[in-house]
DNA sequence: CTGCATCCTAGAAGATACTG
DNA sequence: CAGTATCTTCTAGGATGCAG
């Protein structure tokens, strides 16, 4: 929300840091839209919980397919990548035949989930509310 | 996260409120999927965070197109438009002319804000963190 | 088992013009 | 001012096949 100087919403002729001392998602061209985006797509809230609430041990790409239903090979690994360049998943591949991949968050992305969590979590408790509202109108 | 029966998975055969004693943002039926889909697509989130933190009296159209830098009117009118539906915005037409409307949080639309705007917060404050991993890599 | 490469499509998003 | 309608563009996502 805030801003280095004050010509909001122009393009930006220099590096972000120079900009801004903060994200501001409000901002076109601030970064941490495209960090939101991520975390906001499709499957990148969905993994960053499902690695949250696992209490076993890490997930195998297989498992987390199974567990985020819907989701295609394609659009996990992608994913994945991702959040793993964002700092947020921790990739660990055991190098062998036929190959164990395990995947975690980073404590950086311990902290993003956090959040996501709480989203979810209160989205799955109050659905029946919003259901309810929406036949009404 | 907890089902009422134990086919996990399986294509519904009945209504909602049947099958589920809340929602389930894991299973592909669950409604909370495209719920979440609303907050998490590109314009949602960042419309309940300006309502959120809006201090002053309630916005105007223009005034939202104005504060969220990049949205065009055809998605916020859209957008404005579904979180009504799902309860979460409460749209004042004065039926003046010229027109005035004013949109707000219900309060309900308040609660799922506090968490968008959670993450949206710490997302601004760690940018840096997630742009310098990225260089890393 | 864990992916990548390729191709393809539905739906999201943008541009523009128009109206009460 | 606050939209709607229409058309076009774009891209996230899906399907399939192959590889280490």
């Amino acid at each position: 929300m805030k801003r280095v100087d004050e010509e909001y919403g122009q393009q930006p002729k220099v590096g972000f840091s120079e900009r801004f001392i903060r994200g501001d998602v409000f901002s076109a061209q601030c970064p941490s839209r495209e960090v939101l985006k991520h975390i906001t797509n499709r499957w990148g809230g969905l993994v960053l919980i499902a690695l949250k609430l696992n209490q076993g041990p890490a997930y195998r790409f297989s498992e987390l397919r199974r567990l985020i239903q819907g989701v295609s090979e394609k659009m996990l690994a992608q994913t994945l990548k991702m959040l793993e360049q964002d700092g947020f998943v921790q990739r660990t591949d055991f190098q062998v035949v036929p190959p164990h991949v395990e995947y975690s968050l980073t404590p950086l992305g311990a902290e993003v989930a956090v959040h996501v969590v709480g989203l979810a979590d209160w989205l799955e408790e109050h659905i029946q509310d919003i259901l309810s509202h929406r036949k009404l109108s």
